[in-house]
Formats: C-alpha cells, sequence, structure tokens
DNA sequence: TCAAAAGTGTTTCTGCTACACCCATGC
DNA sequence: GCATGGGTGTAGCAGAAACACTTTTGA
C-alpha cells in the first residue's frame, strides 16, 4: 500500500523527553536505537504520528510501546524542523516534555514493543541521535522556567512527601539552594499543601512529616488570583 | 508530478498571528480567503511548508507573497494538529506570531501574491476560518505572558517614542492600569532606555521626550544577570 | 550519647505601591 | 489664560532574605 500527493510532504513525528526524579538527580529517559541511522546511540523516545491521532495522543503511544510507561504530565515543549536534522530526509518534530514519579515507574524498560530503554542523570548523558541534544537542552530550560511559577514539581514527587525532598527537588532543577526556613513559608504560604498525618521513618533522625499537594484547591485558588511563585 | 509514500503524511502548513499596534489599540493582520473551505471568511496568514525551507522561513515567505510585510519579530508559538482542524484532511500547522511596528508598514496589502488584507483591532475580530480564533487566543495569552518578562513591547513601537506610548501599549496589552510614575521608574531602572535630545511635538501640551530601547545594552545586561520585569 | 536531619520566629532590608503638584505647549 | 498631558520625589508597607537553636530519631 501507498500514498500519493501532488505536492512532497515532510514526515511528522513526536519526540518525548521524559524526566524523572529519584531523589538525588534528575532522570532523563532514553532509548537505544536499533536501527539506522544513528544505530546503537540512545536517543529521545518517539515516532511516527499516525494519520487519525492527535499529536499528545501519539507522544503517549510511543511514550508506551517503547518504554511502558502510562499517564503522567505532558506538555507541547517546541517543534524542530531543521532541514538536515534527519539524514533519512525532511522530518518535522513535535516535542513534548514529561514529568513522572520515577518510583512508581522503576522499570521503564519490559514492554512489549520496548527497545533498550534507561534512566540517565542529567546532565550527564551519552551523545545523543539527531538533534536530541538541543531538544533536550530546550526541555530543561523549560522544565527550569516553568517549575517556578507553575506547581509542576509536585508531578516529580511521590503522591506522598516530606518537605526536604520538595526542597531538593528544586535545588537540584534550579541549581540553586534555598534557606529551608523561607522555602518552608513561602510554600505553606501558598495554602495548597495538606499537611499529613505520616512520617518518613527509617533515617537515623526525627521523622520528617509527609505532606500532599492539593491539586484541586490550587485550582480553586488559581482563578481567585493565587500566583505560585518560588 | 507527484509524490508516494509508503505509509499516509499529513500536510505541514505554518500560520501567523502579527500583532501590531496603532498607539491605540492591539491590531491583528488577517487576510480574506479567496477558494474554499471557509471562501470569504478571514483567517491567519499562512501555507505550506517547503520542503527545504526551515519553518521559520517559511513562516516570513508566506508573510511576505501574503501581505508584503518582511523582517519583524517572529517566533514559535504552539503545534495545533487536531485531526479535524481541516476539513480537507489532516493539517498540521506550525503557528508563529509576529511582533510590527504598524507605522513602519501601514499599507500590508499590496504584495504580488496579496489577498485581501486587513488589520483589525484585538479583540473585536470577525469568525476566523478553522481553529484560528484558537490559535489567536493562544498568541494573545503568550503576548500577555512574555511582555511582562522580555523587552518585546519595543518590537510593537516605533524606534522612537514616549513614555505614554509606552506605557499605553502595556497598558493595552495586559488590560491593567499603571502609575505613571512608577511604570517610568522601573523601566528607566533597567537601565534599557536611551534618552533622546528629541521630543515629540503637535499636541496642546508639553512635549513629551523620546526614548529608544537600547537592545545591545539589554543583551549585555542580560547576561550579567538582569532580569527584565514590569 | 552522638550524629543527622527536622522544625521553628524574628529582624533587616529592599523593592513596590500610593500619592499630588508644578511645567510646558498649543489654541 | 486655559486645557491638556509631561515630568518629578517621598513615605509607608509588604514581602524577601538572613540568620541559630532546640527537637526527635536510630544507631
Amino acid at each position: 500500500m501507498s500514498f500519493t500527493y501532488e505536492y512532497p510532504r515532510p514526515s511528522l513525528t513526536v519526540d518525548c523527553v521524559v524526566f524523572g526524579w529519584d531523589g538525588l538527580a534528575l532522570k532523563v529517559l532514553l532509548i537505544q536505537r536499533n536501527e539506522p541511522p544513528f544505530e546503537g546511540q540512545w536517543a529521545l523516545p518517539g515516532g511516527f504520528v499516525q494519520m487519525d491521532e492527535e499529536l499528545e495522543d501519539a507522544a503517549r503511544r510511543e511514550l508506551t510501546e517503547e518504554t511502558g510507561l502510562g499517564v503522567m504530565y505532558l506538555e507541547q515543549l517546541f517543534t524542530f524542523g531543521g532541514v538536515a536534522r534527519d539524514p533519512r530526509g525532511r522530518v518535522v518534530t513535535v516535542a513534548y516534555y514529561a514529568l513522572i514519579d520515577l518510583h512508581r515507574y522503576a522499570a521503564p524498560a519490559g514492554a512489549s514493543d520496548a527497545r533498550d530503554a534507561a534512566w540517565f542523570s542529567f546532565p550527564d548523558l551519552p551523545q545523543l541521535a539527531f538533534d536530541h541534544d538541543r531538544i533536550l537542552k530546550v526541555a530543561h530550560a523549560r522544565l527550569q522556567g516553568k517549575i517556578v511559577y507553575q506547581p509542576i514539581g509536585f508531578e516529580l514527587l511521590p503522591k506522598k512527601f516530606s518537605f526536604t525532598q520538595l526542597q531538593n527537588l528544586y535545588e537540584t532543577i534550579l541549581g540553586e539552594e534555598f534557606d529551608r526556613r523561607n522555602f518552608r513559608k513561602k510554600m505553606l504560604s501558598m495554602n495548597i499543601l495538606i499537611e499529613l498525618d505520616e512520617y518518613e521513618t527509617g533515617g537515623p533522625h526525627r521523622a520528617a512529616r509527609l505532606y500532599s499537594f492539593d491539586e484541586a484547591r490550587y485550582r480553586a485558588l488559581e482563578i481567585t488570583g493565587l500566583q505560585f511563585k518560588i
């Protein structure tokens, strides 16, 4: 079967930058290519957009097929269409970035269609195929820019988390340290956290209280003019 | 001549939201469609991406062809790929938004390939073809969001402008009023304006001093950590 | 009892906001 | 001389930043 058009058309793909957080470092999910071009090199998960699917659905489908990852925060990043970005011909890719709680998806590899998939610590990454290093750079900049004025950091954390975990996340992503008291004050002042009656245990130190993000509350306050801000 | 592919491919287009400023209102450039679908309706300028041109170049080319407009601030906005957004079939469009000084391009219509083009005051727009009203809404939100932390407002003004002009621009785009003294103070404190020895004349009142935006200075200060902020 | 992280308030400073009067120009 | 917008400074306030000691837990 083949498809004929009066004018030439670029191929259209989606690529996903999947960020995870393991409590210490920001991670990126990469897959190892098993065919040319760039065979054997690491690349962002992605693939061709079907004719009858929305772009975002295509991104989710590719993620599930290649890595077994399911629902998560997903947002369109940028469209990369450089004429020489793929040696096989003109390929325009709509890039997305995703945020997931790494602990809920410990083993991304293993899906039916899964190639070799692995988490890499940012920014210690291998050389990437195509222009994927550039895409990744843009995604990281977006994450840094957005995490300070939208409550997307919680997407990377377990449902229940301590203040230390939350602060470590912010400090790593922004490459900047915060005063513990001020950080806590600012976060709590927005009234979007639920103080749980649960505590983190195990460490040789006082148990930290756990919190969860109150998304419903956030949406409500957002309408009344709350400005999330770190 | 025709082109055959093993798998079907969506069409790829670019569409441009061109914002202008006439001193009183924010304007949007629209063209009237002279063929189906949506014949006779107003739409964003745009068209198909050539196989050998960058996406941004395609956007500039379409703008020149359809409206005669040349160099200007142009930035990728978002990619719209809804499966039913074009009745002719799957068409994915990479939307851009542009900012121009309206006085330098008084008559957009008149280019060789120009269809009927006209400036409309935002937000009093006719019903638009395709999903262009949604694209426009996204573009306006981006403009509102970006103008407060990037010095893009100057792209809409003449090279030489008074503080009143600048403030009117901000007030209209943000739908919010500012204190004259505080606005001036904040702008001047960033050290990115050049105070000219020229004055606006004509009004039955004291002549306003003119300023120009010092882009080189801004770029230099940006590196040293200046944060543009209104 | 020691090591390690959790939890907590106050002071200082900076930057934002609010606000009113005189000046220059054209008619 | 009057109407219109241009130009300017200061005081008060709120939010950010700086900062240190006590508590709890496990080993």
